[in-house]
RNA sequence: GGGGAGAUUCCAGAGCGGUCAAAUGGGGCAGACUGUAAAUCUGUUGGCGCAGCCUUCGGAGGUUCGAAUCCUCCUCUCCCCA
């Protein structure tokens, strides 16, 4: 397979150095891709990369992880208005450790092949790096005017910006570009991929390699992905999509991916499945007949959630969704058992309240608000209440005065709180 | 160091000393429509015991029957000159 035709339907390739496709096709090539341990989970904004190191291996070549260890502590002016807040050793450990295990998911690391994966991190070659040798091994090879060119620098150092830049954040491509150097000398690495606005970085590496080393290294970048709204991909309200089922569910997870629009959903099903091309190209236009169906999104979502999660993880997913945006009503809704229904509403908030203060019948704000901490003002509540926004077991409440009472609990044990179409809580009484 | 401008509710940005919880736009939320979409339309967007009350307009004081609007000091931001 060929692994530039390959990433280059999908839609992956922003930039490429030339050169880097007979590089592919002649040998078996190491290449890398940066992520900076900011937390201790990676989010779907990191895919991307996963993605290509993942395509990059099938297509028989050997993937590195590069875990910014180092390069956390820095932090990359690229695309960044502001000065970035520094993170401890400590953190960044802790948060390496976690990220390496959901890596372990999309590659192979183990097999023992010449492809399998590796993870390297920087903080281990640079720790001991003194500044002295920092700046003669490094920094005498590239002129400050050269760095100054960079995008990433001058979009800083222009009118506009009122912030500055630290001498920190202007030293980050250097190392970066030593990163790149020292896998290229220990490991033969010789291409970097990575979003487009890493392009910059990346040169400076591949400019320190042929300076430095009088070698040839190579690059790639993909695009940003977009969303066609223009809101920034792979945000939502509630912020960032995790690839961690504790900071976001699978069904939230699921939910995310089948949200995407027409537009967005043709573009992503290429970058975040490996669906091949007939496939997906199949799928397009079965959509297109009958989009009201949402067949890509559907897909997509499927194929995410499996890669991401598990077979199970997905069922569940697919099950809640169908009950609760299927044709379900309050009454298929009360014929649930438990056991389905607490694996239906897996992850949707749930707070627990006395069974005795139910009997009695309690206030519906005082519930939502005091009793469960769901909503902070009953104003509004009031306000969502009179909007016709809130719906207890699927049934519509309109009148704000209203009680609760034990009778309408679910299996003799939960109420199912509705805020609008999509948010939902449970209120466990016991 | 000198001179100027400004700090308003999530953001932007109005705001005659009373009728300002504060225009307008954006964003958010909800409703209708729909494909759990987009577009559109409608409502809403400080809190509460909600036809009333309470706390807000950088901070602290003051003038006044009454201040986001006037005065004083403080803090911070931006711009220009040196």
């Amino acid at each position: 397979m060929n692994f530039v035709k390959e990433l280059s339907w999908r839609g992956m390739i922003h930039t490429i150095m030339p050169g880097t496709e007979e590089l592919l096709q002649k040998e078996l090539t190491t290449a890398y891709v940066g992520i900076d341990p900011t937390a201790d989970s990676l989010h779907i904004g990191h895919l991307v990369s996963v993605m290509m190191l993942k395509h990059f291996q099938v297509a028989g070549h050997k993937p590195i992880v590069l875990v910014g260890g180092a390069t956390g502590m820095i932090g990359d002016p690229s695309g960044k208005s502001k000065e970035r807040d520094l993170l401890d050793e400590e953190t960044l450990r802790h948060n390496q450790s976690c990220i390496q295990k959901q890596l372990a998911k999309f590659m192979d690391f183990e097999s023992g092949l010449h492809t399998a994966a590796e993870m390297v991190n920087n903080y281990d070659w640079m720790k001991d790096f003194s500044f002295i040798d920092f700046i003669r091994d490094i920094g005498k090879h590239i002129t400050v005017n050269y760095m100054m060119a960079k995008d990433s620098v001058k979009k800083r150092l222009g009118d506009e910006s009122t912030e500055g830049m630290s001498f920190t954040e202007f030293t980050y491509q250097l190392v970066q570009g030593t990163d790149f150097l020292t896998l290229y000398k220990t490991k033969g690495c010789k291409l970097q991929m990575g979003g487009s606005d890493q392009w910059g970085n990346i040169t400076t590496g591949t400019e320190l390699i042929r300076r430095k080393e009088q070698g040839e290294a190579f690059a790639i970048t993909c695009p940003l992905i977009t969303k066609s709204d223009g809101v920034k991909f792979g945000k939502t309200e509630e912020g960032n999509v995790w690839l961690d089922p504790e900071r976001t569910s699978p069904y939230k997870f699921y939910q995310f991916w089948l949200n995407v629009s027409d537009e967005d959903a043709e573009r992503y099903i290429k970058i975040f499945t490996l669906l091949t091309k007939n496939e997906i190209d199949m799928l397009i236009e079965e959509h297109s007949q009958a989009k009201h169906d949402r067949l890509l999104q559907k897909r997509l979502a499927r194929e995410v959630t499996i890669m991401v999660h598990t077979e199970e993880a997905l069922a569940m997913a697919e099950e809640a969704s169908q009950i609760l945006f299927g044709k379900g009503t309050a009454d298929t809704l009360s014929k649930l058992d438990e056991a389905t229904f607490l694996s239906v509403f897996e992850g949707v908030p749930l707070k627990t309240v006395p069974k005795s203060e139910l009997d009695n019948g309690i206030g519906i704000l005082e519930l939502l608000s005091d009793k469960t901490g769901f909503f902070e003002s009953k104003s509004e509540l009031r306000r969502l209440i009179k909007g016709n926004g809130i719906s207890i077991n699927k049934n519509k409440q309109n009148n704000a005065e209203t009680n609760v009472d034990s009778t309408q609990l679910i299996n003799g044990k939960y109420l199912l709180v509705q805020k609008g179409k999509k948010d939902y809580y449970i209120i466990k009484a016991e």
